[in-house]
DNA sequence: TGCTCATTTGAACGATTGTTCATATGTTCA
DNA sequence: TGAACATATGAACAATCGTTCAAATGAGCA
């Protein structure tokens, strides 16, 4: 029984888990939605609701999946919570993915 | 009605699914593990089978979207078909993703 | 304190998705 | 041709996911 071996399998397994939890974040449209509106400008949520056109209950559900997974941060301002990215790291993927998007032209 | 704006927002709309579409690949565990053996060497269903555990029908299942997706291609080398990363941009991706997975350190 | 607005939360529903199983197609080689 | 292997495919099932609805929490203000 080889330790370093599983050592190893183990950390790719984890690593396997990680990227498909990462890009399971951006693979939803309400979800991009929320995150382009967010790369222009911190917003609250009810303006998000209005920009992306959905319900302040989604948007609600949406940001706090993106907060737990630290791909955005709030910081409360009078009756508003206000919503901005917390990973610079975010917008180089989308911009990646979008550069990448515009070459292939689908 | 203005002409200019409803063009941007059917365009906005279109990248927003295509956005969610482009992550969406990558957001399973299954296909990050037929990514990643990939990324190392091109290989027949049954050896991708092998190397990360699924099923032949499975990989297949999911080198099926890959293919449509213009991800990954095939090759038909005798009687197996040997499939390869078809986008160099997909290295890309996973390459940020993983080293921003590195600095968070999650 | 009470009223209003902003946001959160939990339950429930319908829709989507990944896997399995069975079967079909296709290729090699004896 | 026929057996054996490689891959693809369709149906079906369980599990996951996004949204909605209803209700709760919390902050500002009269």
């Amino acid at each position: 029984m080889n330790n370093r071996s599983n050592e190893q399998l183990l950390k790719d397994e984890l690593l396997v888990c990680n990227l498909a939890d990462f890009f399971d974040i951006f693979g939803d449209t309400s979800r991009i939605k929320i995150l382009l509106a967010l790369q222009k400008e911190s917003l609250p949520v009810s303006d998000i609701a209005k920009v992306t056109g959905l319900s302040s209950s989604a948007v609600s559900h949406h940001l706090s999946l993106l907060r737990s997974r630290r791909v955005v941060r709030v910081e409360r301002r009078g009756k508003y919570r206000v919503y901005e990215l917390d990973d610079e790291h975010v917008s180089s993927v989308l911009e990646l993915a979008i550069s990448h998007l515009r070459e292939v032209e689908s």
